[in-house]
DNA sequence: ATATTCACCGAAATCGATTTCGGTGACTAT
DNA sequence: ATAGTCACCGAAATCGATTTCGGTGAATAT
């Protein structure tokens, strides 16, 4: 089982590899006649060109390194799925990592993808990720790195992010316009930029239209899981605060809370309105169906790898590369964990 | 921005190229002395072996090329992490691709996978696959190949597998010991090979426990969709067949259906008691909560691993390769759309 | 007849790591 | 003193594709 190299279709062809691999790639100084013959020739072999020779003379892999937090999850398999359809349209592939929100294994992730010698990294951080020495060492040391969702203001490279506190306030601000006044919110510890910035986004919602943050409504649960949402209803329900509406963090909180709401009796949206975030694919079909905020994650893949191929392109051509922000945009999805909007009189 | 190459590391310390690799792959011809200089001098520069020259050099890439149909998919992507997992535990990277179920986007897939001279590949076969050459071509030409889920007998490779005969049958002997005596069944096309078993399974059970397998009960739908689910009600509804009982394809079509058929005024379990199938997250969020069978998709993401690993090495040491075919455990999960098992009198 | 141009082709270096095989010098055995 | 042993090291080939740079022969120009 010998593989079909340059070498081998040379000597069939009684030519110089040189010929034979100049003939593939079109060069102007072989003839109409040796090119054809070459072509023929690979074609009828099957020649596939070596990938490491290729690489390793043109110190590219075409390929991209892809970090994410968790894989088994609607929103960065979207991602995922947007970056792998991008890359493959522009030639390259993707090799895929999950980090489990651990610090170490991010770091070590890194590594690995580095000694594969991968063009270029998108990478979302680690909820336990504090420090980014790690990110930044291989920004310096010029691998291409583009962040994704989870970001670092403290990190100079290209970013793909949805406006949390604007999506978050415009969450917040559509449980105003249904008529809440007491608007609670879940969410996780305030570590990663995007659990402040939605927090923050809810704050403010709350202050641009009269209605008064009382800490007493924020519900902060240590993770943003299914169950965790079941018992911080509990926790909402003895506390003994008389709200009218619930913004979580993300979809998952938000059916947990509102499974347990309906158990204790509550009216779903009658009583209190929930409202989500992320638009997974399970509000569809909770009941009733969940309102939320759409977070298009296909598309911020297609963009973040955009960001990265250029990134690579540059530097290829030893271009400056500019840093690049893009925000993606959020849409409220209204459905049946909430009312309808107060239509306001003339 | 010159990179540490052995090379490097060999004219500053005035050795050879050859030296000083032998020091860093602990040969017994070198010196304590010389290995402790090197090994330290590369750590100092953060030396890293060119990937491209060692894969050139070994012709081995320690990277895998994993094929799904679909990556925004519980079961996939939990079988995916499975794969990534076990892959990094053995020092293996894994490159990601998706046929969306197409045959032409699955043979390119894997033509691109091969171009990149991955040592093996775990693919799951798109549904509209019926040619199965493009397979065959890869296994005799030599690079491992183990199919994963959706499989064809055709193929003489090692696969990773649900017994889908058997789970079915569970599933459906479920219905019955809870009561059901009128059984319908909802699936894709029978295209698939795990649609043929799950039918059948479906039917033998009917047989072994006295119940009359009727056509009229089996409804097809075009694709495995939760929309589609919901259509399928309305079918079964106005086609005025009288169930009781009601196994789904997939947990898609389940809550699909189940939706439709409470949203017209039938109680589940009550009326028509529901199982679906893979044990899919939403499972537990649905009302009532959707019994199913659960299809552990991280584990035969492992499994196949191991299966492709052991292929890999044994292709290495120019072992023979045995084929095996792994079925992995599945059980049925009773939640709340079926009644509770009739506890049969002593 | 010599110079110039042009169309083609190939030797060889290169990318880095690996590995075989043949050394060299020091030391022991006889 | 010569052969033999041992510990240690390096030149060079290899993996396969790419690309520079220097050819060669034929045709054209002067």
């Amino acid at each position: 089982m010998t593989n079909i190299t340059l070498k081998r279709i040379a000597e069939i062809l009684g030519i110089s590899v040189a010929t034979a691999s100049k003939a593939l790639k079109d060069y102007p100084d072989i003839s109409k006649e040796t090119k054809r013959k070459v072509r023929a020739l690979a074609k009828d072999l099957d020649y596939k060109p070596n990938s490491f020779a290729q690489s390793l003379r043109n110190r590219e892999s075409c390929i991209i390194g892809l970090i994410a937090p968790e894989i088994v999850h609607h929103f960065f398999a979207s991602i995922i799925k947007g970056v792998i359809d991008k890359a493959e349209e522009k030639g390259y592939l993707v090799i895929t990592l999950q980090s489990g929100e651990s610090y170490e294994t991010e770091k070590k992730q890194l590594q690995l993808l580095l000694e594969k010698n991968v063009d270029g990294i998108l990478i979302s951080l680690s909820d336990r990720t504090i420090n980014y020495d790690h990110i930044a060492d291989v920004i310096e040391k010029g691998t291409p790195v583009v962040l994704y969702d989870k970001i670092s203001k403290l990190l100079e490279c290209s970013k793909v992010i949805i406006d949390d506190r604007k999506a978050a306030y415009d969450a917040t601000k559509y449980l105003i316009d249904t008529g809440c006044k007491n608007i609670a919110h879940i969410r996780g510890p305030l570590k990663p930029q995007t659990t402040i910035d939605r927090f923050m986004g809810y704050k403010n919602a709350l202050k641009d239209h009269g209605l008064e943050f009382r800490d007493e409504l924020v519900f902060e649960t240590k993770n943003l899981t299914y169950e965790d949402g079941y018992e911080v209803a509990d926790t909402i329900m003895d506390s003994g605060a008389e709200i009218d509406g619930l913004f979580a963090f993300t979809d998952l909180l938000a059916t947990g809370a509102m499974v347990r709401l309906t158990e204790r009796g509550i009216k779903v949206p009658d009583d209190i309105s929930i409202m989500g975030f992320s638009n997974w694919f399970l509000t569809r079909i909770t009941t009733p169906t969940l309102s939320t905020v759409d977070q298009p994650g296909y598309e911020m893949g297609e963009k973040a790898f955009e960001l990265l191929y250029n990134e690579i392109q540059n530097k290829k051509l030893k271009k400056p590369v500019q840093k690049e922000i893009i925000r993606v945009r959020t849409e409220v999805i209204a459905r049946n964990s909430t009312k309808p909007v107060i239509v306001k009189k003339g």
